[in-house]
RNA sequence: GUGGGUAUAGCUCAGCUGGUAGAGCACCAGGUUGUGGCCCUGGGGGCCGUGGGUUCAAGUCCCACUACUCACCCCA
């Protein structure tokens, strides 16, 4: 990009998707919205920006996300807004607002936008989109489970294999408290020897340091207390049969007592979706469930689960794809009327059609078509005009023939 | 916010120890008065990211800035 001759460029971690890649998205897209509904759920829109609160509230106000990734503004009249950093909070918002604990309803899914103002990487950028799914008010474990198997069918359908599903259980207002006491005094006595970040983290949040990169934290993390000595009965034996339901649903699954997310609301049982194909960003997708969410947000008390998966990511990981390509490439050669006439014709008929306007050579014309990988390039000029005739040729058989226009029609019908 | 790498044609990149730009792909045209994919020929297009310095001479060396990229932090 030499500057100068682009002096409105795009913004630092945005990107344009363009037609070249645009096949993969819609199939992922439509591949996700296929999968989710045919568990039942149906979309939900929410906006984009929201108030600032909802978020300091729901993802909470010491994360990362809330302290310094939020694109955050003054509106015209002074109020904070937020463009979202995820889409969880505005879904429970939504719940809230709208009433829809009175609706039997309890499936939603989004697929949409996200902003956080981070420095871009592979598989980051401030503008990113996830498909995401949120399940209201179902306290049994198998919804859980159920929760993942989608993910996983989701990947599936998108031919994407290579993945492995890790779950923890991170406890709940109970018994969380406990276990970060224990974590606190285990970890103190070994603070000199932490990461810079490691002794930082003791004091903000010490599960943290469960998830630390740092070899030697690593080491140290091996013998912290585990979860599982402090969990309460509720969380245990959730977590539990959240494990069986998933054996039962066939979904495999590694167990990962290190396993941390990085959003405040999650309760009990969480898990990620993880490959090694991704560099540093080897996360695709992550739930688990959060209980509290919704009464924290003012709504009565309801329970929660889903997961978030970022489609980039995923769009990395897609092999496979249909390509769009057009049906018939009309080469008119200086007979538009007529080309018209012909092309929406066959668009009546659910073909797609693209009528050449530029006068050039039938040559070229033949090239654009076989660039556009159209099946079949009709032919027209003043001969097939004046007689009422069609030149078809079959681009992919590299066959051509002529006919009448009235025995074309039939012919593609 | 911090660290590493990179910056030459629309894209991917070459350009040795400094002598004033190249390939492949893409695009356009021709080889076929109205016919694609392969092949051949030709063409357009670059103040070599920006600014400064060293030098007779800088794409090439030095400095700064900017952008991109990867990684840390954190997350999908």
């Amino acid at each position: 990009m030499t500057g100068k001759e682009c002096e409105v460029e795009i913004l630092r971690g945005f990107k344009d998707i363009l037609p070249d890649n645009i096949d993969k998205w819609q199939f992922l897209e439509t591949t996700a919205r296929n999968t989710i509904e045919s568990f039942g759920f149906r979309e939900i829109r929410t906006p984009i920006l929201e108030k600032t609160q909802l978020f300091k509230r729901s993802v909470g106000e010491t994360t990362d996300i809330v302290e310094k990734e939020m694109y955050t503004f003054l509106d015209k009249n002074n109020e904070s807004i937020t463009m979202r950093p995820e889409g969880t909070a505005g879904v429970v918002r939504a719940y809230i607002d709208n009433h829809l604990e009175l609706s039997s309803f309890k499936k939603y899914y989004y697929i949409g936008p996200m902003f956080r103002y981070e420095r871009p990487q592979k598989g980051r950028l401030r503008q990113f989109h996830q498909i995401g799914i949120e399940v209201f008010g179902i306290d049994e474990p198998a919804i859980d489970a159920e929760v993942v198997y989608i993910n996983k069918a989701l990947l599936n359908n998108l031919g994407i294999n290579n993945v492995r599903i890790e779950i923890n259980n991170i406890g709940c207002d109970m018994c969380r408290p406990n276990y970060m006491d224990a974590l606190k005094s285990y970890f103190e006595e070994y603070r000199s020897q932490l990461c810079e970040d490691c002794q930082k983290r003791l004091y903000r949040n010490p599960l943290r340091i469960l998830d630390c990169k740092n070899e030697h934290c690593r080491l140290i993390a091996k013998g912290a207390p585990k979860i599982t000595s402090f969990a309460c009965e509720t969380c245990r034996s959730h977590y539990d049969v959240v494990k069986e339901k998933l054996t039962d649903f066939g979904v495999d699954f590694i167990e990962n007592p290190m396993l941390v997310r990085g959003l405040d609301y999650y309760t009990k049982f969480v898990f990620e979706i993880i490959t090694d194909k991704l560099g540093a960003q080897g996360t695709v997708s992550a739930g688990g469930r959060y209980d509290n969410l919704v009464e924290q947000l003012g709504g009565k008390s309801t329970s929660g689960v889903g997961f978030a998966a970022g489609e980039e990511r995923l769009i990395e990981l897609i092999e496979d794809y249909p390509k769009n390509r057009i049906d018939f490439y009309i080469a008119n050669l200086d007979v538009d009327e007529y080309a018209v006439q012909i092309a929406n014709k066959l668009r009546g008929i659910g073909k797609k059609v693209y009528v050449e306007y530029e006068r050039r050579s039938l040559k070229s014309m033949m090239k654009r078509a076989n660039r556009m990988n159209a099946e079949f390039a009709v032919i027209i000029g003043e001969n097939e005009k004046n007689n009422r005739k069609v030149m078809v040729k079959n681009l992919f058989e590299s066959k051509q023939s002529e006919y009448s226009l009235e025995a074309f029609l039939d012919e593609v019908k």
